[in-house]
DNA sequence: CGCAAGATTATT
DNA sequence: ATAATCTTGCGA
């Protein structure tokens, strides 16, 4: 949940295997996702498979299929054992004039899929630069979701429309 | 084994 | 409002 609020207004850089281009996509919302006491969380209704990575150690890539159509990207933010991940669900990249807002659009849009799940977050795929300038963080209730509704865990950049 | 539902998005 | 379609949980 700290990580959720601390990746907020950081640079996330994401390098094209080969390729060795990369691009750097200031996060501009995030939501915290918990365990058994989050109803919304993957942890809490469906703790198998790719969402069992989220009960392990912080720093590693939860990406799961939403709907089956897209990817989301998460990273995993709590000790082994204790789960607990933060959804990626908007970023800025520096190329592009507007925000690319939401999950799908955000993967869609860095060309991640389900095979980079299980990646570092920091290391030769991903990699979260320091935050470099300081920004007001505005803090909401999550959506998109239809249970947990009311837990106030999601961050957003709040003068988006002012950069 | 078959079916429903979910942290979504683009289209009718 | 609906389709597209991945993954898990649950019932038969």
């Amino acid at each position: 949940m700290e990580l959720a609020e601390d990746l907020v207004g950081r640079f996330l850089v994401v390098r094209e295997p080969g390729t060795g281009i990369s691009e750097r996509a200031l996060i501009v919302e995030t939501e915290a996702y918990g365990g058994s006491n989050d109803p919304a969380s993957h942890a809490a209704f469906k703790p198998k498979g790719r969402a069992a990575i989220m009960f392990s150690h912080p720093g590693l890539v939860y990406v799961y299929a939403a709907y089956g159509m897209y990817p989301c990207l998460n990273i995993v933010a709590e000790d082994d054992g204790v789960p607990g991940a933060v959804l990626i669900r908007g970023v800025w990249p520096e190329a592009a004039p507007k925000p690319v807002l939401g999950p799908g659009r955000t993967t869609r849009h860095l060309g991640i899929t389900l095979t980079d799940h299980g990646q570092w977050a920091d290391g030769p795929r991903f990699c979260v630069s320091a935050r470099r300038e300081s920004h007001s963080i505005e803090r909401t209730t999550r959506v998109g979701i239809r249970r947990g509704v009311d837990l106030p865990w999601r961050f957003v950049v709040a003068d988006l429309s002012s950069r």
